[in-house]
DNA sequence: GGGCTTAAAGTTATCGTTAACGTTAACACA
DNA sequence: TGTGTTAACGTTAACGATAACTTTAAGCCC
């Protein structure tokens, strides 16, 4: 095949160097600015490689290096703005050290996300940034094996230590119902998230804070398990009417998630109740929307922007570390934002909207 | 360097030809099922790949079949919850087909865009979705020189054949005018957006409906040209501040997209105004939580998750063709989601929220 | 038993790039 | 004269896989 007639195949650096009448390491030390190569000869393979518009294969170059310059990104739900503030943040922080960000949706499904991570290990990444919905570490062996550094966000799994960037999530569950006691609420439900860390640490925070105050938790006032987070909306929705069902109703609802309280309060005000002055409501995210909503939306602040950088810079860490470091846990303070959906009572929001 | 002694190495084939004493082809045949392959053979290998966890390095692969299975999107902002959108079933179909998306934000800077650009060819991708942020086809140059075909979305430069999956944006400036002429606004303002397609076709919908209502379009009430499509509620908020300064005042505004609209939203109600009573405002994208905010937002649907999915379609179409074909360009129609924003009058809404 | 077919492998070259050495020529120095 | 240094390149062998041919051996027919 000769490669002057296909018009349309990428410049190689073989090309280049048949064209100038020297060796492809030639072009190859040029294009890596070794210093052997004589001033003339830089010129000239700069201005053939200029003309010809050459980019490098990194996919040939990441077979011998061993160095893909790729970063996989592992999400549930890049829909959800919590997993699409992540991607962006660390998307910008790796793209300033050369890095590249390759995504996958899991869908909230276990084996999907199996698939996928398998994928992406056979890319041979650099590091792996994986939000899992999986609920036992079971992937995580896969991966080690395997040898590709990876950092866990959000979720992490107890016992099984590894790199991870997430928030506080007990102080989620602590900080959003001492809030609610604050503002008066005594009947305080939880609208619980998945059976994973954040959903199981943050409904320990609410009981444990609910019994610090010596108030009951009343029967059916934790919603039922929920196995997924996509549409949590919906499902914000739906146990939000069976809460409304009890007697007594609850005057105060901590849901797991933003989405989940954009859903409860849209039943709460069907059901022609207000917010928050019948039952006030707080999620948890801080999603940028969160203020613009029908009743703006109190919320934990999970630092959504510094998880993505943190991670960022983690996985950059063990990339460049020679040997593997010890799993390093990162671990962010939340914040309380007060809006509407919580003012019940006249008192001064603790934190103030920017 | 004893690879047996090097735990975390990921297994190759040649690993196991080594240990099966066979050659490499036969595993690299068997992975891919030729059938010149006993039954027997086929057995220990598949056992011994199943055993090592193997993984084919599909880097390597891509360099020798020239197919990576990757396909590239590059959209100005994942955060903006049209892109994501698009992103998210864009994957799901990629997937279904064994295809996977390497994400790119540019962050609408012209700039970064061409750098991203560059880099994602040297990846020697299948093919390429771009929502590009520039305002001329100088990219394109670049892309077609390469060979790797690519997909437009969302914004299309005239006069440059390429294939292009989007909106008739143009309808999107009709129906949402007419829509407000309709709710009996006669003084409509437009927001708005960008100088490429998209902001143009709108813009020009909505001042061919204004002259053929006869309605005249007051000084100032198409608010200044914007050079970005992130941060749109911010300047959302301010263009509307500007607005609300005019004599007379608007009582309808067409918004380029619903962030905007949201920003807007929020500056008519700062005013102490009201929304729909006295100023309609209408977006358009029909972003999910749109239904939740302060105002529940009228809006223009663009049907951005068949967006993704045909142009998903369509670039399959193209790594599957042998040779290039002529460019195709699909134009969704727009349709009309009535919503409290907009029902300044007890009119039945046209399109029923679901 | 020679020739043909066929099943089941193996050989070799290649993809585009880099790492690790080798080579060569020119010049310096004692 | 011989040894060493250095600048400026070139050679070769990977990396992990696939494509396109061989090769081998057995089986079969006449």
């Amino acid at each position: 095949m000769q490669r002057s007639t296909i018009c349309c195949m990428p410049v190689t650096m073989k090309d280049i160097a048949r064209d100038l009448g020297v060796s492809v390491v030639t072009i190859s030390k040029v294009l890596r600015n070794h210093d052997d190569i004589s001033e003339e000869t830089r010129k000239r393979v700069l201005a053939r490689v200029k003309e010809l518009n050459y980019r490098p294969n990194l996919a040939a170059r990441g077979l011998v290096t061993g160095h893909t310059y790729l970063i996989g990104l592992v999400v549930p739900d890049l829909l959800h703005p919590f997993f699409a503030e992540v991607a962006k943040s660390l998307s910008r922080v790796l793209l300033k050290k050369g890095y590249y960000l390759i995504i996958s949706s899991s869908e909230e499904d276990e084996e999907l996300e199996a698939r996928e991570i398998d994928q992406l290990l056979g890319r041979s990444l650099d590091a792996l940034v994986i939000a899992s919905s999986c609920l036992t570490p079971d992937i995580l062996r896969g991966i080690e094996e395997h040898g590709t550094p990876y950092v866990l966000i959000d979720r992490r799994f107890a016992g099984t230590p590894a790199n991870y960037v997430g928030v506080d999530d007990e102080a989620v569950g602590v900080l959003a119902t001492e809030h609610l006691i604050e503002m008066g609420c005594r009947r305080i439900a939880h609208l619980r998230g998945p059976e994973n860390s954040p959903g199981v640490e943050r409904l320990k925070g609410y009981r444990d804070t609910m019994a610090k105050h010596n108030l009951p938790i009343l029967p059916n006032y934790v919603s039922e398990q929920r196995t997924v987070d996509v549409q949590s909306r919906e499902s914000g929705a739906e146990s939000m009417r069976q809460l409304l069902a009890l007697k007594p109703r609850p005057d105060g609802v901590f849901c797991y998630n933003d989405p989940m309280a954009m859903g409860a309060i849209n039943s709460i005000l069907e059901s022609g109740l207000k917010v928050p002055e019948d039952i006030a409501v707080i999620g948890s995210g801080n999603i940028h929307y969160a203020p613009l909503l029908r009743v703006p939306l109190s919320s934990i602040d999970q630092h959504t922007e510094e998880i993505g950088e943190r991670a960022a810079r983690l996985a950059l860490a063990l990339v460049e570390a020679k040997t593997p470091p010890r799993p390093k846990s990162i671990v962010l303070q939340p914040s309380l934002v007060v809006r509407a959906s919580s003012s019940k009572t006249r008192i001064k929001p603790r934190t103030q909207e920017k």
